[in-house]
Order: C-alpha cells, then sequence, then structure tokens
DNA sequence: CTGAAAGCGCTTACAG
DNA sequence: CTGAAAGCGCTTACAG
C-alpha cells in the first residue's frame, strides 16, 4: 500500500485537459471561466477528491481569508453571542476564525496580536478595549484592517463597529429615572467599558438632578457568585438603594437569586438591571431588565467592511449599532 | 511617503549578514546556531521590525501549527470551560486554534471539516460525538490528526481524550442512590452524549434494584429556560421525583430557581443535580452537586498527543480522563 | 555551524 | 476564455 501525496492544483489540472491556472480561476471566479470547461474541472475534483491548499493560495494571493479575534475569555463572556454570530457570518464568505484569548493583561495581548500578524490575517478583530496607547500606535503602524467592536472609541486604531459605553450608562439612567426609581446603586466590573456606562449613568443621573449613585467595583470576568456578594455588601451602605444596576446579567442574576433567598422581593422591594441582554436574562425569574447589544448586526457591520476593504473601497471609521433598552419584570 | 514591503527574512538575514537558511534555523531552532550569530540575528529582526510570515513558513515546512476546533456552539456551551484550556495550552506551545461552528446540523460539520483539510490544519479536534459513520471513514481516510473529546468512543477516529458518558451516568446513579433517592427523573437534552449518560444512568439504577427512571427530553443547546418548564413539566408525572437528574448545570439552575419560586424547597423536597461543573454551580443558591469534566487536563492531554504525532512517536488511541461527582447542597 | 538551491502549491499579471 | 511563467516567503536536505 503505497502512501498517496494529495492532489494538486496540477493534478486536477491534468484530469480535465486545462492549464492549473484555468483550475484555480474556476475555484476563486467560476464566471470567467466557459461553463464546457467548468463542468470538465468540476468532474476533475471530483475524480480526484481535491481539496485546494488554502496556505499555498494564501501566500500567493496575498490575502489569507483568516481573521483573528482576540476575547478576554470565553468560559464566561458577555461577548460570546457576539463572537458566535461574527464567526457565523464571517465563516458564510469563506472566512476561517482564529480565536485567541487574552485575558485582561497587556503582555497577553501583545504576544497574539503579533501571532496573528505572522500568520497574516486579512484582520484582527478587538473586542473590549485597547487601553495601551503604544499598542494602539503599533497596530495602526502595521497597516493590517484592525476591527474595534463593541466599545465605539473617539478615534479608533481603524475601524469601530460598536456603541458608546457612555451612551449606554446615560440611556439606562433616563430609563430608571423615567420609571420613578430614586436611589440607584452601580455594581461595576473594573473593566475600560463597565467604567464608562458607569460614568455615562452617574452623570446623566446627576444632570438630572439625582443624588451620585453609590458604587461597588467588582473582579472582572464578572460572574454569577459576585452577583450574591454584591447583594449581601448592600447590608454595608448608609442608605438602601431602590435599583440595583448591574454591570452585566450573570452579576443581575446572582444578585436576584440572593436577594430572594434574603427573602428581599425583585423588583417590589429591590429592582435590578443588568447588562448584555443574555438569553437566560429573558428566562430568568423574575426576567431581568438588560441593555441589548445586537451582536448579529455587529458581525454584518464587521463583514460588510471586510469586503469593503478587499475590493479597496473606502470604509467608515466608526460605525455606531447603538444598544437597546429591553424593559422586562426585574426593573 | 512610500509603502513598504514589510521586511522578509532575506532582509534579516542581510542585517545581519549571514543566509536566510541561518536566520529560519535561528527562529525554528534557536540552540544550532553558535551563541554569537544568534545574538548578530536577534539584533537584525529587532532592527527591522521582522514579523515571520507563518503563512509561508507552513507551505514550505508541511506543518501549518494551526489547529480547528470544532464546537457545536459558543454562546451556550458546556465545552467553554474545556475549549478555553485549549486554546491556551495550545496557545503556549506555539499553535493557533481556529474556531469553527456547527450547530448539531451535520451538513455544517462537513464543511467545516472541509475547510479545515484545506487550511491543512495540524490537527482537528471534535468536541461531541460524530455519529455519521461516513463522515468518520473520510476524517480517517484523511490521515490528519482527528482528536475527538468528551465522549470516549469505543473506536475512535484516529485519537479521543475524555470520559465515558455511560460510566458518568453510571456513577451518578450509585451516587444518588447512595444518598437514599428512590425516585429519579431524568431531563435528557436531545444529544448522542446526554442520552449515553442517561442510558448509563437508567440501566445501573434498575441493576441496583430501582424502578426505571421516567424522563423528559429538551432541546439542544440546553440553557436555563428549560431548566424551568422542566420543573412544571413534573405536574404531569404520575408520581414526583425525590431527585431530578439534568443533563447540565443550566438545566438544574432553572428548575432551582423555579422550584424556589414554587415553593418547593431544595434539596429538602426536591434534590437536583446537574453537569458539567460550571463555575456556576459552586456559586448558586444552593449550591449545585454536579459532575465535574477536567477540561484542563483534555486540554494538556490534547497538547501531548500533537506533541507526540508530531515527533513521529506513537500515541494511545484511548485517553480516559475520567469525571468526578462534586456533591454540594442540591443534592 | 553555515550556505546554495530546490521546492512547498498556489495566484496573477501578461500575452494571446 | 486560456496558458506559460514568475513569484509569494519560507524550510530543509545536501554539502561543506
Amino acid at each position: 500500500m503505497t502512501v498517496q501525496r494529495s492532489p494538486r492544483l496540477e493534478d486536477v489540472a491534468g484530469a480535465a485537459g486545462v492549464s492549473p491556472a484555468t483550475v484555480s480561476r474556476f475555484l476563486n471566479n467560476p464566471s470567467i471561466v466557459a461553463p464546457a470547461t467548468g463542468e470538465r474541472i468540476r468532474a476533475a475534483i471530483e475524480a480526484t477528491g481535491y481539496v485546494p491548499n488554502l496556505t499555498a493560495g494564501a501566500l500567493a494571493g496575498g490575502r489569507s481569508r483568516l481573521i483573528a479575534a482576540l476575547v478576554p475569555d470565553i468560559a464566561q463572556s458577555i461577548f460570546n453571542d457576539t463572537m458566535e454570530a461574527m464567526i457565523d457570518v464571517l465563516a458564510s464568505d469563506g472566512n476561517s476564525v482564529m480565536l485567541a484569548l487574552t485575558g485582561s493583561d497587556n503582555h497577553r495581548l501583545l504576544t497574539e496580536i503579533h501571532t496573528a500578524l505572522a500568520r497574516r490575517v486579512d484582520a484582527i478583530i478587538l473586542t473590549g478595549i485597547v487601553g495601551d496607547p503604544e499598542t494602539r500606535d503599533r497596530l495602526r503602524a502595521q497597516g493590517v484592517t484592525v476591527i474595534e467592536t463593541w466599545g465605539l472609541p473617539d478615534d479608533p486604531i481603524d475601524v469601530a463597529v460598536g456603541f458608546s459605553h457612555r451612551s449606554a450608562g446615560q440611556e439606562l439612567a433616563r430609563f430608571l429615572r423615567g420609571r420613578g426609581y430614586r436611589r440607584p446603586h452601580l455594581v461595576v466590573p473594573c473593566s475600560v467599558r463597565s467604567e464608562r456606562r458607569a460614568e455615562g449613568f452617574a452623570a446623566q443621573w446627576v444632570s438630572d438632578g439625582g443624588a451620585p449613585p453609590s458604587r461597588l467595583e467588582v473582579n472582572v470576568p464578572s460572574h454569577f457568585g459576585q452577583g450574591r456578594l454584591s447583594f449581601r455588601a448592600l447590608a454595608d451602605l448608609p442608605e438602601q438603594p431602590d435599583v440595583v444596576v448591574c454591570g452585566s446579567d450573570w452579576i443581575a442574576q446572582g444578585l436576584i437569586v440572593e436577594a430572594q433567598a434574603a427573602g428581599v422581593r425583585v423588583p417590589d422591594r429591590l429592582a435590578v438591571t443588568g447588562f448584555g441582554n443574555l438569553r437566560m436574562a429573558g428566562d430568568m425569574r423574575p426576567t431581568i431588565t438588560s441593555v441589548d447589544v445586537d451582536g448579529g448586526r455587529i458581525a454584518r457591520e464587521v463583514l460588510r467592511v471586510l469586503q469593503a476593504r478587499a475590493a479597496g473601497e473606502p470604509v467608515e471609521r466608526r460605525i455606531d449599532v447603538g444598544t437597546r433598552i429591553i424593559a422586562r419584570e426585574s426593573a
């Protein structure tokens, strides 16, 4: 039994009686080869069991169709819905997604950026906010397409698709004030983006005549357990809030569970809001009022940007997809 | 301002006064170049800002250091902890992970396998169980390293690293029987793996003298909301169970929330178990008795297999990492 | 320990 | 619509 090399373009060309160039054209742009030729090539591909070598294609064509997505984590990430949509949408257009984990550690971020560049990805998608100006400059100098998502910086590295965390916070403040709440308490994960939302909330709240909200900071990544602890920490506040504004749906869920275990009815005695509008938010008891980020929309805009770049067309630098408050039972 | 091509190996070689081959050796295996030469090369890399082209390297070297991980989803996946560990561990050894989503759809699975093969990945990691024999054969014929994780088939496609779902179910049956429960009810997501666990549970339970457990099937991916519905469905049972064995921690969590809202104390009136030992399981109120799968261990074994393959060493076909029951408050 | 040279499997002007 | 040829940027026997 001889070990067979896997067939190459040349083998397909031979079987179809055409040149390798024609097979390549058929694979990448079928409409430019004659229908009859195309049919022979299709048959030859079938007969040989040819699987194109995208690595060679990437090297020769200068386009890898590889996209790097850098996320802090996936075990418990608020980005997962968006990332799932992203992978789906990008795959539907022939791209593959390289997922890299950065934690909240700038060094790992740099390492993964380097790896992505070395793989000659067509684009790097960044979730969250890259604070370090040096990293931003390095990336800019590199000339790759860089897409920042979720956050929407004033001055994007390259292109940003997302929403203003500040505005999201402001909207939530107006919404809760409109609902008659008067003493909000903020549970804020230690990340730049949550910070921004909290700032937006507080600024709006005060400008609308409210007293500055109290706040508690919790570690990232935020999770269910922190919600429970955050509820207990309320006991230490000089004045009890009437609504707790949580930095994520997980925190909100944990807080509700703990509140109810303590006999505190939500929202009657204490209202709660989350962030992210995870599927669970609509399923929880009570259902959780949250802020929805349209991951599918973000994914589609990202694809549009990528396609425009590939076609050499100009692209907007900031694409605001906004957020939407989903009013449910918890607040 | 002229646009500069990014520097190549040749440019580094020129700057260091050596041949490209030597720079390549320094990059891939520093110990085989003379220390002084290595130092000059390092300086040249620094000076030129060289970023190696891994695409070219993969083509020339026949090793991509790209690993494809195929998962059903990530928005709400019980594999996320394992995948996170996998990405971490593989990245630490210079690999990148291409994440592809397959849903529960065999056609998409085939498409993604084809893409992975076209990218000439070093290995394909499959989570869950590939039932279709034709797909299994195609993959076997291809000669790539294929690693099935979580499930542990009797006859792996290539290598399997995981645990026996059947045994996990059996262990849980013995555990609950030992705790004195007598009327288990199974909530079973419609996936081959959950099925297997349920079968293992039922077989063991009956062989230990119990009556065949009642069961409810729910859609995959399983989520919190299904847990709530599953609790309500209990009302339709002719006899009430004393413990509900849930196919995932999410289902368990939802079921507990709904039970408590209905005034049913857990575990006093109804005990509950989950599966997966997500972080949330330990944080929930009551904490959830679950079955732990050691994702870190799986990831390390996968890396070991990959390294052995790269070195041309033989590898075991089935690596059983087992599972562990984590007894907590809920059962 | 190092270099010259062939080759990995494609894509893409260029020419017809 | 199709082909011949150069080239993408590396790695790796082979030789010294």
